[in-house]
RNA sequence: GGGCGAUUAGCUCAGCGGUAGAGCGCCUCGUUUACACCGAGGAUGUCGGCGGUUCGAUCCCGUCAUCGCCCA
């Protein structure tokens, strides 16, 4: 006998250990069913679960796990991501706390400390995926940093760099003066802050002009190499081609026509610091100004500088520079202004852009086919609106800086000589080959950027670059399941990736999902303090209750604002399931082998058995379309709206009654009901579902989680439909009237019909079921001599004995009610229905359905009127 | 500045060219052979504003407002 409630906390972890041991996770790479793959967005190894990942991996999961029971040979391929500044930094905080740092230990001892970190930490987000009940081939698991994955980043990198789509390039990256280290655009968050604009006079060369300069960096003023106006700006045509002399410095610098000067913009010229900013950048290259680099790596004024200048940090620098111009009343004015600040998204540091050597991709060049593909459809966005955002991206996209200056990561496969010549090979012989013997090499120093090897993701993981069946049966993967944040970071990355290596798209579906963000919309961050933490709702609700909820709140296109009564809601869920199991088992519905659901005889089971076909055939339909919400809710409400509700209570006669032969369909289509509702709430809540296919079969049948995902063959009934709805519908007009009447709830009443032949034959059968649930006392098939409570329902009209309990009068002032609401929806019928453009133009369905509802209604205020003027009103 | 999305019950959200829905909350009643993490019943909506298309608009189009996010 089951418990009075489901204790997920106790059974979920023997669920899921039992789970893996069956080997149900894995793949079958021989298998000749239809393969179906989705290759897990690889955690960082740094990770620990929070909400999002427990939406992305849940969905991910429900699919999986429905594939697999549809008899798809399932590949959910799981591992995590080296995450090399996030995981470089973790160590490093660790050091600190030791009171050393990287550098006292070194490259090659550091890196074996992140090792250890890693053997150590980096399973807690694997773990806590297992208790979140994923199923990934856990055999598979790889690690981006994994020999196999390896060797292939520095085959693409070998390969891209052969054709020329790596190269070596000194540019402006952005760089980050906390972290020693490049970063792409995407790291980079720009932050909304107040600061100044700073309007500073350049007194212009043999003149006593000057020419006024707005900037709101005062301190890259020392790197400046020209200043620009636009060349249709009237007030400066005769300055073009001149020189100012910079201020501080005493440099003589040209003034150039340039359309990046805004004439509306404070006073239409703009000072060009074209080491220090991208835009000047680009300004100086066109005018071929000097690029004079002003900073050191850590943001402090270099040897390039006027000597007072030097060794500063650049904020004091600014304070200094300011200071300094007023005190030579060069400081035109300051004016307030909000601009944004890039900020490194690891480190919190104000960005410096700043003159590297660095890797590059040419990504322009690999985004084509990525852009192509998804153009023809070869991948599909769900929703579709994303593939704007990713068309967006990748028609603009810029060369990728791929080198960091960390040393967690894969390190270049680049060697240099002495006399700097490169030599770019997938080993360190192959490049002492190329150089020849005897050349000394030294290996670039630098790392990959950490998102070069997850775009390898898709094939890496199966075995590329040599060519396993693995690689060739499951690329492409079917789905990929994310949310937006990452389509530019990752999404966009394999795509090219994958085009250009395997010559075929990595997915053929993207479905991104929304983020998950707290009760009033806003995201969830440490800072703000209102992170909700999935494992400690687990812990409170129970698995399924987290995952259910998440799975509800999975509509399309829109945010998850995620309130913790929801969980709440559906840990009741999963409560009132258990309870209908209770139910049954009390009532020894048991599982009969061969139960055909198509053989039940009687009318109830033959509508439940129909709801549930129904039913499956939604939830289906539903996830075939990603459409997670409309599964959740099919489920929802056929398990407890229609089974709990109604069928439980329907049959509750039938199995205390005596009726043999009645009693044994209605266990077995009960137990048969259950046990396919729980098949298709499975890949949703898994663990309570499992637990109760045990209760049921007694472990003799194995686990729910390779049973077959129900399909029927069978028509839904109907006749039984019309005449449960009809039935149902009565009982709830009958209780309705009894509460408005305020007739207590204990009171049973006697009644009387007056119906037709069919409808006779429904409650004639349904007779007990109607008493219980109605507290009835009798029914008799008549018109009754005295005035009584009337309802109606199609096809009949039954008439409440209250016995005095009520006032006539009442009731007469709630038919009058009554016949007010139907007439007014009448009257809306028949104005439509007179309406000759209506009559023209509408659909015939349209109208025919107009119709029903007109002698519907009709019907109804007849009833009603009859009804009034029995009561003498 | 560019783009995307949202605006529906007190709250959180579905939905949709022709009867406006769910969960939570609220009110009333209730312990009848699963379940009070329950059952029965109920109240609450000019579906953001204004225009347009249409026989008909909460739904399609335009516009405005407010909010959110992404990109510059």
């Amino acid at each position: 006998m089951l418990d009075k409630n489901y204790k997920a906390a106790e059974v979920e972890a023997a669920i899921y250990a039992e789970w893996e041991k069956s080997g149900a996770f894995a793949c079958h790479p021989d298998s000749k069913a239809a393969s179906y793959t989705i290759a897990m967005p690889p955690p960082n190894v740094t990770g620990s679960l929070h909400m999002g990942h427990a939406l992305t991996f849940t969905l991910q999961d429900i699919l999986i796990r429905w594939r697999r029971m549809q008899g798809r040979d399932a590949l959910w391929q799981p591992g995590t991501d080296h995450a090399g500044i996030a995981t470089q930094m973790v160590v490093e905080r660790e050091l600190a706390l030791e009171q050393t740092d990287r550098h006292k230990l070194g490259r090659e001892k550091f890196i074996e400390r992140v090792w250890q970190w890693k053997e150590q930490s980096g399973s807690t987000i694997t773990r806590q995926l297992r208790a979140l009940g994923a199923s990934p081939d856990w055999s598979r698991e790889r690690f981006t940093m994994d020999e196999g994955l390896s060797a292939a980043v520095r085959k693409v990198f070998v390969t891209l760099y052969r054709e020329g789509l790596i190269y070596r390039d000194k540019r402006l990256v952005n760089w980050d003066p906390v972290l020693h280290t490049g970063i792409s655009d995407l790291e980079v968050e720009n932050i909304e802050t107040k600061g100044s604009l700073w309007h500073i006079r350049y007194p212009v060369e043999g003149t006593d002009r000057h020419i006024v300069v707005a900037t709101t960096r005062p301190e890259t003023m020392l790197g400046d190499s020209g200043v620009a106006v636009h060349p249709e700006d009237e007030r400066y045509q005769d300055l073009v081609g001149k020189f100012v002399i910079l201020p501080l410095v005493g440099r003589r610098i040209p003034i150039v026509a340039d359309e990046y000067a805004d004439p509306k913009t404070g006073s239409g010229a703009v000072k060009i610091t074209p080491a220090h900013d991208f835009n000047d950048f680009e300004v100086g290259k066109r005018h071929d100004l000097a690029l004079i680099n002003i900073f050191d790596r850590d943001a402090k004024l270099n040897d390039a500088v006027p000597e007072a200048y030097r060794g500063m940090d650049r904020f004091a620098a600014r304070k200094k520079i300011v200071a300094d111009l007023e005190a030579l009343g060069l400081m035109e004015k300051i004016e307030p202004h909000t601009l944004q600040v890039p900020h490194g998204d690891r480190s919190g540091a104000v960005i410096e852009p700043w003159l590297t050597d660095q890797w590059y991709c040419d990504a322009k060049t690999l985004a084509q086919p990525a852009i192509a593909s998804v153009e023809q459809g070869k991948t599909v966005f769900v929703p579709k609106t994303w593939e704007n955002t990713f068309f967006e991206w990748m028609r603009n996209i810029q060369p990728w800086c791929i080198s960091r200056q960390l040393w967690w990561g894969h390190q270049i496969p680049a060697w240099y000589g002495p006399d700097g010549k490169i030599y770019v090979a997938e080993t360190e012989a192959e490049a002492q080959a190329q150089a020849g013997a005897g050349v000394t090499l030294a290996r670039d120093s630098d790392v990959l950027d950490t998102w070069f090897s997850s775009g390898l993701w898709p094939f890496s993981t199966l075995g590329w670059p040599d060519e396993t069946k693995e690689l060739k049966r499951y690329y492409p993967t079917d789905v990929l399941v994310t949310g937006f944040d990452i389509i530019f970071f990752w999404v966009a990355r394999m795509m090219m990736m994958g085009l250009h290596f395997m010559r075929d798209v990595p997915f053929r579906t993207v479905y991104i999902h929304a983020l998950v963000r707290d009760e009033r919309g806003q995201k969830m961050s440490k800072s703000k303090g209102n992170i909700i933490d999935p494992l400690v709702l687990i812990d409170k609700y129970g698995t399924d209750a987290l995952r259910f909820t998440l799975t509800a709140l999975a509509a399309q296109g829109r945010d998850i604002k995620l309130a913790e009564s929801r969980v709440e809601g559906y840990r009741n869920f999963v409560t009132k399931l258990w309870n209908a199991s209770r139910y049954a088992e009390m009532n020894e519905c048991k599982l009969v082998a061969g139960f055909d659901p198509s053989s039940c005889k009687m009318t109830v089971n033959r509508w439940i058995v129909g709801a549930l076909a129904e039913a499956a055939a939604n939830v289906t339909d539903a996830l075939e379309a990603f459409k997670f919400n409309e599964a959740a809710d099919a489920l929802y409400h056929f398990a407890w709206g229609t089974f709990c509700d109604w069928y439980v209570e329907f049959t509750k006669p039938i199995l205390t009654g005596t009726d043999e032969a009645a009693k044994a369909e209605t266990r077995a289509a009960a137990a048969w009901v259950l046990a396919q509702t729980a098949h298709l709430l499975h890949p949703i809540m898994p663990f309570v579902t499992e637990v109760l296919w045990r209760e049921w079969t007694g472990g003799r049948d194995g686990l729910l989680m390779v049973k077959v995902w129900p399909r029927y063959a069978f028509a839904v009934d109907r006749d039984a439909v019309a005449e449960l709805d009809w039935t149902v519908t009565l009982i709830a007009k009958i209780r309705e009237v009894r509460a408005e009447m305020n007739i207590p709830g204990a009171a049973e009443l006697p009644a009387f019909v007056a119906a037709q032949a069919q409808q006779r034959e429904w409650i004639a059968r349904h007779l007990d079921q109607i008493k219980r649930l109605a507290r009835l006392k009798s029914v008799e098939f008549a018109t009754p001599a005295t005035k009584m409570i009337q309802i109606g329902a199609d096809g009949a009209e039954l008439f409440l004995d209250a016995a005095g309990a009520v006032d006539l009068d009442q009731e007469k002032a709630r038919l009058a009610k009554e016949k007010g609401a139907i007439e007014i929806e009448l009257g809306k019928i028949d104005q439509k229905l007179g309406n000759a453009q209506f009559m023209a133009k509408a659909k015939p369905e349209a109208i025919e359905e107009q119709r029903e509802r007109q002698a519907e209604k009709q019907a109804a205020l007849d009833r009603v009127g009859a009804a009034l003027a029995r009561l003498g009103a």
